[in-house]
DNA sequence: GCCAACGTTGGC
DNA sequence: GCCAACGTTGGC
């Protein structure tokens, strides 16, 4: 079983719409970013764990647990010209993007902020807090999942 | 709202 | 294939 990260702006996003929404479960829409692209469509699996980030708001961080439930299939909200991330080069014959589905597993009893995590020496290697890192997704190591546990 | 750091696009 | 221009991300 493989750990990751996945960043939403609460404003489009958050962790208390994911807790609310039927099922507690939704696909994770949007990316338009190819090397998030591809590890959704070629190594997340079902039962991996996710990190729910909080980007582009008051207080980034880590805010929650989820995991996926459905490995890729095409996103079809590409297709929709309707869509804020609609796609013109992307179409159901030929998709050039893809996503998976994931569930709410728990809220973090207190979000632990990107500041905090710059903080730690032991997590110098996540992508996350290195300089100019923009990926949406990414991997974690077992090592930094169970570190950032522990901070909570 | 600013702007640095990226990724993408398209002319050549 | 290079690279300037442009658009986006996301912390601050």
């Amino acid at each position: 079983m493989k750990y990751w990260l996945m960043k939403s702006e609460p404003s489009e996003f958050s962790i208390d719409d994911l807790e609310r929404v039927p099922n507690q479960t939704e696909h994770w829409d949007g990316v338009r970013n190819y090397q998030a692209r591809n590890m959704m469509r070629d190594e997340m699996k079902i039962g991996d764990t996710i990190f729910f980030y909080h980007s582009n708001c008051k207080e980034p961080g880590i805010v929650g647990i989820m995991q996926v439930c459905r490995e890729s299939y095409p996103d079809f909200t590409a297709h929709d010209p309707e869509d804020k991330h609609f796609d013109p080069k992307s179409s159901a014959d030929n998709p050039r993007w893809f996503m998976v589905d994931i569930r709410f597993i728990r809220k973090l009893s207190r979000t632990i902020s990107l500041r905090e995590l710059k903080a730690c020496s032991e997590l110098h290697e996540l992508a996350l807090v290195r300089r100019g890192n923009r990926l949406s997704i990414m991997p974690v190591s077992h090592e930094q999942w169970d570190f950032i546990l522990g901070l909570e």
